[in-house]
DNA sequence: TGTACATCAGTGAACGCGCGTTCACTGATGTAC
DNA sequence: TGTACATCAGTGAACGCGCGTTCACTGATGTAC
């Protein structure tokens, strides 16, 4: 039992990690669209209008939900590039650390599939923003690959997005996985595998002025 | 000028397609979620109450609406069955199809590729079912080619719901294409068929049991 | 260490607004004879 | 064809509700001396 001697301004950040999470939650099976002011706050044990001392609107919230699950992100790109199990599988590894982190922080995965194609708000355009650096993240990545040494910028960026939009459906089937079994995402994992086999197979044939 | 005589079944259609056309607009920039009754009546010319003669609710005009789009959708992948043009390249015929459908479809695409990922909605379960019926339809046209002879269902499946999932990715390509000239649009085209290629022409080192 | 004042996260009342839905209605169209 | 009644798409008033935002406030924490 410690006496917890917080300061104020401890206090203030654990209030702003109480909305970000109170709207991560009500997320679960919603758009942000829909989510209120009103409802965030009152999840978060606050009165409405403290949520002011926090962010300006609802939209300064929601950007800073896409930062941080960017982030959240990029430190799975950051394990797979690490993972020593790459050595042996690179696709199986890398469909393992998928797997590991979408588990991890299931709010987080949701929240940027969800929205990713939601409409045009300050946070979907923050994401799309975010995905594309992300996709040109793993293009550099996989350029370091050999057998992709010859590949001209454009078809490696052509690529990484064809990999990030099938990782990304994976990440829906692995967030809708009924039942929620071991059995199921076994299933999931395997055939997010044979995607990227399909994908990265056809890489020696491949003819950049198709 | 003709007198127009029309009867009450006829203006009452009419009522009820203004009111899917006020909706489709105003989907333009935004999700499904946040489009309220009232808007909708009113972009529709009518009064708020008189929507009830039409729809229970908007989740029974956001289903309409769904399975107009998806009519949309199978008359795509109809046409592009019969395309002539596919004879010397099914690739390129693909891609034409569905580009000319978009473009003369846009607001049920982009209804589609929005509410696809949206939330647990009836829409969003509407979309997710009707969708996956979708990527079956092209897994039967897929098991047709001859050098797809030998394999299994669950590989034509996944080789579908992959096609799908990029060929929506070019949808949203097109709708967001900025700046609209044929330039832009060129090099869309261009990027989704070598996407579809890099898929293909892995085919043949493709080993089912891997 | 003790005191006096400043800061500021959170409170609570109040506002005007758009929402979905009810209800009794109107008047043109449809139908039976 | 003409009349009398039925149907029903659309109207308009009204309701209670949750919304975002304003404002003056409280009282604990921080700071200066």
């Amino acid at each position: 039992m410690t006496a917890e001697p917080v300061t104020r301004h401890e206090r203030k950040e654990r209030t702003r990690r109480a909305l970000l999470d109170a709207a991560l939650e009500l997320l679960a099976d919603r758009g942000y669209a829909s989510l209120s002011l009103r409802e965030v706050t009152k999840r978060a044990g606050i009165v409405p209008t403290a949520f002011y001392r926090h962010f300006a609107s609802m939209d300064e919230l929601g950007v800073a939900l896409v930062e941080e699950s960017m982030r959240t992100l990029r430190s799975m790109l950051r394990a797979a590039r690490s993972d020593p199990r790459s050595a042996t599988d690179v696709i199986r590894a890398s469909v393992a650390t998928l797997y590991e982190h979408v588990r991890a922080n299931e709010n987080h995965f949701r929240f940027v599939t969800r929205e990713r194609y939601g409409g045009t708000g300050a946070v979907q355009q923050s994401i799309a923003v975010e995905l594309k650096l992300f996709s040109s993240e793993l293009a550099v990545d996989l350029a370091r690959f050999e057998f992709l040494r010859e590949w001209s910028t454009e078809d490696l960026h052509m690529m990484a997005g064809l990999i990030v939009t099938a990782m990304l459906a994976t990440v829906v089937e692995l967030l809708e996985a009924r039942p929620r079994d071991a059995e199921t995402d076994e299933r999931i994992v395997r055939a997010a595998e044979k995607r990227l086999r399909l994908i990265t197979v056809g890489v020696p044939g491949w003819r950049s002025g198709a």
